[in-house]
DNA sequence: ATGTCGAGCAAAGCTCGA
């Protein structure tokens, strides 16, 4: 079984990038992230001709997470990261799939900090701890995966300090991230790459940072200890970066063993 | 400070977010 996250940024825009890459990987789940579309317009027909059930939250121009589960549907446990009725950002959904409960999530990115966007960033990532404990306790499979917009150390930045100022890599996200950690997750590209520093996830389109390999690490894959006894394998699948029309993001992905 | 990209608004370029 093969889980995959991708941030899409935008998945009308890119609907063909996404399903050459599913063509290609055949993922047996996806959490996708910044659809960037409303509910109307997420493309559920296109995707399901493709072979994918899908459970989606949406909205116009920013933000947006889906799961995507091959031949099959998605059964929908939670549309919300709990702990804060007033957030409207449908940034967490989370459904059950083969037996793993599969979490695709969009952390706030922060920028500029300090500031208010910051302080949402940072009590986000506080409602996701809650949330996470919850989970870890149940004791089944859970897969936490999405673009956390944390990098976990300084070296899943590439070498440079025009970054030093930028919200994904300031020690209180990197604590929060810990503290998840902490509970108990493991971070999967991590795990089986820990001396690899070019676990780049994401170039930004600006300076030529993809040409340069001047990358990110902020998708992560978390796996509950009862997910993580399963692990065989993970990657990057780099070169969808550098595809016509791509994304910032590539895809990371983890393979299980079967049950 | 800059760079790139895309969407929204509104009717073409600006503004915003990332």
């Amino acid at each position: 079984m093969r889980i995959a996250t991708f941030n899409i940024n935008g998945v009308v825009k890119r609907l063909g990038n996404l399903l050459d890459w599913l063509a290609e990987a055949k993922p047996d789940v996806v959490c996708l992230q910044e659809l960037k579309a409303a509910d109307p317009d997420f493309p559920a027909a296109a995707l399901a001709a493709a072979g994918y059930g899908a459970v989606w939250r949406g909205q116009r121009t920013w933000n947006g997470v889906a799961i995507l589960a091959r031949d099959a549907e998605p059964i929908l446990t939670r549309e919300a990261l709990p702990g804060d009725g007033d957030d409207r950002q449908p940034r967490y959904i989370e459904a059950a799939v083969n037996g793993v409960l599969v979490a695709s999530l969009y952390a706030p990115n922060g920028n500029p900090q300090p500031g208010p966007k910051f302080d949402y960033k940072l009590a986000w990532m506080a409602r996701l701890h809650a949330h996470a404990e919850e989970l870890i306790a149940a004791g089944v499979p859970v897969v936490l995966a999405g673009d956390y917009n944390v990098t976990p150390e300084p070296r899943d930045v590439y070498p440079t300090r025009s970054y030093d100022d930028n919200a994904l890599n300031q020690p209180e996200p990197r604590a929060a991230y810990a503290r998840l950690l902490a509970q108990g997750w493991t971070d999967a590209l991590r795990s089986l790459n820990p001396e690899e520093e070019q676990l780049y996830t994401f170039w930004d389109y600006r300076r030529n940072r993809w040409e340069r390999n001047g990358g990110m690490r902020l998708d992560h894959l978390l796996l509950s200890p009862a997910a993580a006894e399963r692990l065989e394998e993970a990657g990057v699948d780099r070169e969808v970066r550098g595809r016509e029309n791509a994304s910032d993001h590539a895809p990371v992905w983890v393979r299980f063993a079967e049950a």
